[in-house]
DNA sequence: TAGATTGTTAATCGATTAACAATC
DNA sequence: TAGATTGTTAATCGATTAACAATC
């Protein structure tokens, strides 16, 4: 694989979508996949695939193509997929417990090791078998215990002070789902997901369908 | 506004951004504001924010800037957001309670008008009292009221037929939390919440700090 | 071998940034 | 008026697409 090319966002935010077809495929007992069959299923040019994988190093061969579990493997490995992340969600509510339920049941390498909230009617529930703590009690565990990534998904007015507590408690990247533009660190990497800008977009869009 | 001009979705993408730091600015009592005080708010440079309202047409005043509320305004509208967008949720578990409760108590203009679900635990129980319908009266339901927007909160392996069911309903847009990759018909707006897309992002961006 | 398909370079396209004249 | 800041054109940068030689 090679090594210190910088790469485009663009590209890493393609590389999960490959990732996901390439696992149906495998699941399905395909073994070879060209880039223009790739193609097909992403909507994304041939030309553009092969680019992508190319900044990793060929992944394929001549007159074949790529080989679909080795490839899916390969893509793993350039997302930090070949090793396992510790998560703690702060806020329990229905977000919160919805975020669990996802990791537990759908994301294998990511695993939610403590839960936390403010709300004494949450505290001491257990949600797949995590009980919900004190937020109170996050700085102690963070102190103790080796976070990966925190996932916020409080109130907007909480997110910023969660926000400092995960990141002073040196998690490596935050999650965020709370609708408020949080600041952290450049250390730690923060990734939002902004359901509002994601609606908005929408409504735009349906508003400008057909006309000019 | 300027018309007939085919604006890029990384615009687009933007404008809600734009949106929600105008309204905090307003809500402050702020009322204008020039490109490079909006650069220091949103990381943009100056240049693109310029560039950006200036794709509608001319927003603020040489020498003085933006007025705050008109541009928050200008930018409602060019969203689509001057009017209401009648929503229906499938798939009631945490998820779709969340973003039932999100919707409700956060993002006026977007109403919930029903919920739906195969679940009989979930049939029947009101959330923000909405009463979770059984999904097969989806159908019937999308015929006899016009619905903007279908909200899919069911499992992967759901995710299509319910995205199916919405097209045939004449919905204008879905959005799409199931980690699905649906298809629909041109005609309709989707716009996809890849809850994993985004965590494989994070992941790869933890993996990949510091080093080259 | 011949056919297929990659890896890679070159061309194109689009988006961002810089610069500055227009003008409030 | 003088200073500030937009609107807009031009320059740059980066990402996508096209093309084709390399090679399995």
């Amino acid at each position: 694989m090679k090594d210190n090319v910088r790469i485009s966002n663009a590209v890493i935010r393609r590389l999960p979508r490959y990732r996901r077809i390439l696992e149906e495929l495998a699941g399905k007992g395909i073994e070879r996949i060209s880039s223009k069959e790739l193609s097909n299923l992403t909507g994304y040019t041939a030309s553009q695939i092969r680019q992508d994988f190319n900044n990793f190093g060929g992944f394929g061969q001549q007159g074949y193509g790529y080989n679909v579990q080795s490839l899916f493997t390969q893509i793993g490995l350039i997302l930090g997929l070949d090793r396992e992340y510790c998560m703690v969600i702060i806020g329990c509510g229905n977000l919160g417990q919805a975020i669990a339920n996802y990791a537990t049941y759908y994301k294998r390498g990511f695993k939610i090791v403590a839960m936390f909230d403010v709300n004494p009617k949450l505290i001491g529930i257990r949600i797949n078998d995590i009980e919900v703590q004190d937020y109170e009690l996050l700085e102690k565990y963070l102190k103790e215990n080796e976070v990966d990534i925190g996932i916020i998904c409080t109130t907007k007015s909480s997110a910023q002070d969660v926000a400092d507590k995960l990141a002073e408690g040196k998690v490596k990247g935050i999650w965020n789902f709370a609708p408020a533009d949080i600041e952290v660190d450049d250390s730690v990497v923060l990734e939002n997901v902004h359901l509002s800008d994601s609606l908005n977009a929408l409504a735009y869009y349906i508003s400008h369908r057909d006309q000019p």
